[in-house]
DNA sequence: CTGAAAGCGCTAACAC
DNA sequence: GTGTTAGCGCTTTCAG
């Protein structure tokens, strides 16, 4: 079922197939009509190998991200791959699982038959120089060679610390390499946790308990808490209920970060998070810009912030 | 940077240089090391659109789900995607949307780039006799007619419901279309909600809590519950706290599904989940298999149930 | 063991 | 408007 076959049933040349089917170039209207007669008898389908070994594109993108398991991640998975479908390309997931190896590995030139990658780095450099298309996606800036969309965390923090109320004790729990993306200015504390899981983020609360239930001889009792991650926020809450606080009239609790999980916590958590929408279509947007060469230029985009506030703020 | 290039730099011809690239054939030691060095000092790569042009293979395949938001999909998604790379093709991952009409649309020949379909479906049936090679997964048989990988839904609720305890009266809450998954000799009342969300799960326990906090006039009080999915289990576990109930002093809470959101739940909530490592491997094997022509039967295979214990049932 | 040539199915020049 | 002729870069016959 080629493209010949095709020609030779209606009596035409490839050529004009060709343009029946990619809708470019003048046919009339009578040969139109016959080639798609063609088309449909035969049940043609273009090949796509045939077709990108000409266009030099395989109209598939890759997303490599960390993994999948957390709700941020996933949202911005799905919002990613809605935008590339509205674009007509394909996207291949790829989970590095935070590992600088693998996200390595997937901007080497050859790695794939991908056209380019949006990558989501665990780190704040990228392990190697791209070979090829990037856009990184993230929540700091990482290298100025590179395209990027951010969600800046400093922002995010700044505002959620804002929805925890206007005064009071705060506390940022963080995944200890993210610690330094808490402004100074909010004058909090930081809690470190191993990684921005909920797990590590529980055990980072009660190692820290002193703090959220009776206070240090130098502070008193944390009664605003801002955590960094969906997930993580259900370790926090998870944690501050054990300690026999109450959410939210011990103590208020928002979460930077968004993907399903916080709205079903108890109580309900409110949440600061990306676009995740106008992100994609950014990043999805500037990597086919790269692509089409419509756009060569290595640009840095912040997107929007959302604020849904739910009962752990008092609402 | 094609293979003539690489073909002269050697001074042998293209087909010396593709057996070398694809270790078939047979290359003398010294031609062979000639070839290489050509190859790397050109840093030549070879096309993926060429190779499968010729192989009729793009290395690639789909995997079409609802939607990854949910723990438990999320889960199968990077099973699936780490067994598909361990037998080196990409997964192109699709979001139907848990819509028939897309699902459709991926079974359809010449729907993508890919050479076959992993279809995680929302109803029982296919929309339509697929036109590309599939293998789907799920929790119910759907259509003797195609390749399936099932963890069956009615063994893991009888799991979970044993977990509970071994005796006292038994709710399973549901989504609607699930409910005829429930065993009638576990003699279980079933509580539907709209879909296995999380929110449809809290709000059919709230709209029932006379089944959990008094009884009805016909039954007692029920004291373990059994909930369909990772994500409604958190659901279910919010609810039965807002009525005022221990977990699991005053009732014991499993759920079918894994995903990540049951551990984290307070209290952590046990579950029973199918191996989706295992799942993931035969669903891959199966539909390569279809691929290359090494088993053509139309296989229907259950996989192993893991269940993991937790404060939820008393562990 | 290696080379030359003929495609894989499509698009792109260049004619008519 | 439409046909002809070359390729895209690789894998195969088929020779040698």
């Amino acid at each position: 079922m080629t493209m010949a076959d095709v020609a030779a049933r209606a009596g035409v040349s490839k050529k004009t197939v060709s343009a029946v089917v990619n809708g470019v170039g003048q046919v009339s209207r009578r040969t139109d009509a016959r080639v798609r007669a063609a088309i449909e008898e035969l049940g043609f389908l273009p090949n796509p190998a045939a077709r990108s070994l000409n266009s030099r594109r395989a109209g598939v993108i890759t997303l490599a991200l960390p993994h999948l398991g957390s709700g941020d991640l996933a949202a911005i998975a799905s919002a990613v791959i809605a935008a590339a479908e509205t674009a007509g390309v394909g996207v291949v997931v790829e989970p590095t699982g935070g590992d600088p190896a693998r996200e390595g590995e997937v901007l080497r030139p050859g790695a794939g038959i991908t056209d380019g990658v949006l990558l989501i780095p665990s780190r704040r450099t990228l392990p190697v120089v791209p070979g090829v298309p990037v856009v990184v996606i993230g929540d700091r800036m990482v290298q100025r060679t590179v395209a990027q969309v951010v969600a800046p965390a400093e922002a995010s923090i700044t505002v959620a610390a804002e929805v925890t109320g206007e005064s009071g004790e705060l506390v940022v729990v963080a995944a200890e390499e993210d610690a330094d993306l808490v402004p100074e200015s909010l004058g909090a504390t930081v809690v470190p946790a191993e990684d921005a899981s909920a797990g590590a983020a529980f055990r980072a609360v009660v190692a820290e308990r002193t703090l959220f239930s009776s206070g240090t001889p130098n502070r008193p009792r944390a009664d605003r808490v801002v955590t960094l991650g969906g997930g993580s926020a259900i370790g926090v809450a998870h944690a501050l209920r054990t300690l026999g606080l109450d959410i939210p009239a011990d103590v208020r609790l928002a979460a930077v970060g968004g993907g399903g999980e916080p709205a079903f916590a108890d109580p309900p958590i409110t949440t600061v998070a990306p676009d995740v929408r106008q992100l994609a279509e950014i990043a999805v947007g500037r990597l086919l810009g790269h692509l089409d060469g419509s756009d060569r230029t290595v640009r840095y985009d912040e997107v929007g912030l959302l604020v849904t506030r739910r009962a752990s703020t008092g609402s």
